[in-house]
DNA sequence: ATCATGCTTAGCCATGTCGCTAACTATCGC
DNA sequence: GCGATAGTTAGCGACATGGCTAAGCATGAT
């Protein structure tokens, strides 16, 4: 309901790159170390710590080090508040779009008259 | 499914701007002129402008001039591509807890042997 | 015809993003 | 300790983004 919502921004952001959402969906399987989510990627390490850094500003992963190997792991719960805004916006998408319905049959039943 | 996936980043990044996202809000209520929209959020217009093509570009809005007045509505079904990505990853992650779980109650078997 | 309205275009500025390389630190295996 | 491995930090360049002003264009009202 906030005006701002640096959350959902933070996390929409983070979502609009392909790079990512492929770590993402690559984190989902199981967890890995960060040159296993350089590897398919082709990119570079600093550039993939970066993505890992966003998602983790985002809230979609966590990340511990363990000795030199940092593991990275998603926060599955994390995309709730994406989901709960899609719904919401569905539901007054929704109403609308049954108001649209009434006014139609209102509309018609007028003109039978 | 494709590793190229142009059409997600850009509902993404349409969504990641928290002035996109009232706008979209507000024409989820009904369509509006731009200036209408201009009015709330408190930008000049060619800065509305601008998101109204970012928007439209996601397909998240259309938009249709008469006269001189252009009235902005929502794509209902625009938002679909995304929450089908969110199903999709849901049902990843739940299918590695599945197999988390599946792996924890072998382990406490094997231990009671 | 003239003027106000509503939108559009062009262009500027500050900042953010995404990729890179190079150099550095910290661990592990021997 | 020495070298290989894993990650980190610093900083660069190209380009995108989000805001603005100023000026232009088309349409509606008088």
């Amino acid at each position: 309901m906030a005006k701002h919502d640096p959350d959902l921004s933070l996390l929409f952001h983070a979502l609009a790159d392909p790079t990512r959402r492929s770590i993402l969906t690559r984190l989902a399987e199981t967890p890995a170390r960060v040159t296993d989510l350089a590897g398919p990627t082709g990119l570079r390490l600093p550039t993939v710590m970066r993505h890992l850094s966003v998602l983790e500003e985002a809230g979609l992963i966590t990340t511990s080090k363990d000795g030199r190997i940092r593991t990275c792991a998603i926060v599955p719960e994390a995309l709730d508040p994406v989901r709960t805004w899609l719904d919401e916006q569905r539901a007054i998408w929704e109403a609308r779009l049954d108001r649209l319905d009434a006014f139609v049959m209102k509309v018609m039943k007028e003109s039978e008259e």
